[in-house]
DNA sequence: CATGAATGAGTTTTCATTCAT
DNA sequence: CATGAATGAAAACTCATTCAT
């Protein structure tokens, strides 16, 4: 069961084994419930060639998360064009996250709810992850607005809860389209666009919603 | 250590105490991290008590989840008047959403990150509650858009897919108010307002984002 | 559920309502597994009353084994009449028996299969009414036997042993007729004297069967 | 403290020591009073490693049962020689029941006493063996009788009982050979050979005992 | 390189038993 | 007389982790 028992495979290729088997462990069962047998055995191999190559159940949940975050990270990379303009590199990294996310529903599990359950260390990794992508994210919307209007001159405490309103966003579509059967990546992406880019343009427009007094 | 140790309470009082230490304990360490004997501790009796009233480990943890839902939606309806234009309901109401998850992080925790993490029984609990208040929230939005603008016209679920970024954005910012030092409930609110009303109506003026065709 | 709970009964009533709720579950469940919870719901008390009339568990159950004892050589006894010839009284006499333990199969199962599993203390109890119904009955047959034949002249411990085996053979019909539908204490009965009637019979021809020497 | 604790041994063996002491215990204490650690102390291993080869206490009373079930069976067959004469191999059957009871004590209260009293699960484990037993001795006792007279033609209902009833003494005398000191199991066997020789052959020379009227 | 054998420490859960009222 | 409130002690079972081979 699991990965074919082969022998004398090359440590890198095992290592990758035993994180795939443990990405999918942890994403289903979660960290906790998720037991280092049942990694090993997913794996095909003995449980001290796990505790070998990658110490401890800790270490192995912190690698899983890491390359997961890689993966995620790399993979809307790859799908931006940096030359293209703001608003078609957005949407292309939207869509890429959706895509990947969509794929890999035990890697974004991982990222997205065991990361972020089970305590500081664990949370601060993928913390690393969600920054690059806000910043990468903001900085775009940012430029396209630059290039549709004039400075926007937006507050900086403003600008990181838009952010992070966004990312929130993102991620929650994540979760709705991989439990929604018929959502489609493009779709997600598209929700996702308008959103943003109109809230954003509105609010760039300097006409913002005003708080009543009380 | 904990609550003061008071003996021959009532057993409604009681149970509030074990809720509220099995609250704290489930909200910091997590579900399956938080031991009965830690709880048991907090609320200052013996482990057999806290399974005389309620159980085991997974019905005190249901009653958690729905103590703190219902909290939560009770605090929200009660910051808002239904008497109010839709725009005040609706900045009341996240007004009061802020201020609750930020007074009560590890009930919002619970709520918001355990519950959804370990195991579809407790994640369709508190989606009971999450759809409330997606139904309310959005009813709200659309009520004032009808208000200010022509009637709208949007798919439906085109508004299913925004209602969980509305609801996935005030999530994030609710999280990350709690991380912030600084930010309060009203600047929370201010943003996500800012965010929905501007997004919502520039989309329901027609004006969406058109992806490319690629 | 159980009796009806009614209040200010005097100390014996409620002391065998205690006792047959007892029996019941010590029968059903075992004696470890059974429970004093389940036992004091099932007579309709509080379990304060049961520790503050039969002390603890370990009394109760030797209540209860005391009790059933009781009720069962009474109820052999009084299905005998001295008067009558010996196999009459002996054919009464297990008609009595397999008639009682036909009808109160907690007691039953209590003397027969709880007493003798849990402890000498418990067994040392149950063995005293052994012994009484053992020199019932064999005495019985002896009689019997000498009014049919001459003096029979048998060595003490075979009689000892013998008696051993008939009454480990009434015994082992009586749980079986309890589980076999549609065996009569009649039909149990009648067996046993066949049996033993015609085993006794040739032994005190002094037509013993003899061992090989080997 | 039981075993001489060796360590590293092959699983076979532990695991024949692991029965040693279950049976040790479960027949002293009986099945519920019996606890996992002490089993495990009295084999010299830790408890995980009990639970790691027998799975759960039911698995490993139920291993025990199995286990000493097979020996008693095999014990008895290897006692009688299927060639010789009817009575002779009831003869030797019975001594050798008899002195594998005496030589097994714990193993013989885990199987008549504990695996009866403890649910039908382990009741019908112990009943296959016994079945088989009662098959056994009633063949026998048939093919001799039908050696020494003209053919019984017995009602089957009338067989079985007997079959209990004579199964039932044997156990019984096993049970007080066991605990009356002196008494050898070649006497135990005799007693049995006359109880039921001489009561089957006057039974099958139809000079049944004839219950009356009443 | 790889593994079968083994365990310390902890988990949830249950139960007989007792006060204070 | 009767009980709601409370617990010490122990049970079955699991798991991350490590040697010896």
């Amino acid at each position: 069961m699991g990965a074919v028992k082969t022998k004398r495979m090359p440590r890198a290729v095992r290592e990758q084994q035993m994180l795939d088997a443990a990405v999918r462990t942890f994403g289903r069962r979660g960290y906790m419930a998720a037991s280092m047998d049942e990694i090993a055995e997913l794996a095909g191999v003995s449980k001290p060639l796990v505790y070998l190559y990658l110490n401890s159940k800790e270490d192995l949940f912190t690698a899983c998360i890491r390359r997961e975050a890689r993966a995620l990270t790399a993979a809307v990379r790859a799908g931006v064009e940096t030359d293209a303009p703001a608003d078609r590199q957005l949407w292309d990294g939207l869509r890429a996250f959706f895509t990947h996310t969509a794929r890999h529903p035990d890697g974004w599990a991982v990222l997205h709810l065991q990361a972020r359950t089970h305590g500081d260390a664990f949370a601060a990794e993928v913390n690393a992850m969600r920054e690059e992508i806000v910043a990468f994210v903001t900085q775009l919307i940012l430029a396209s607005a630059r290039a549709a209007h004039r400075d926007p001159d937006l507050p900086a405490d403003e600008v990181a809860g838009l952010a992070e309103a966004l990312v929130g966003a993102a991620e929650s579509l994540a979760d709705w389209a991989n439990a929604t059967p018929g959502v489609t990546a493009r779709q997600a992406a598209a929700t996702m666009m308008n959103f943003a880019w109109a809230g954003l343009g509105n609010m760039m427009d300097a006409r913002p919603w005003v708080p009543p007094v009380s």
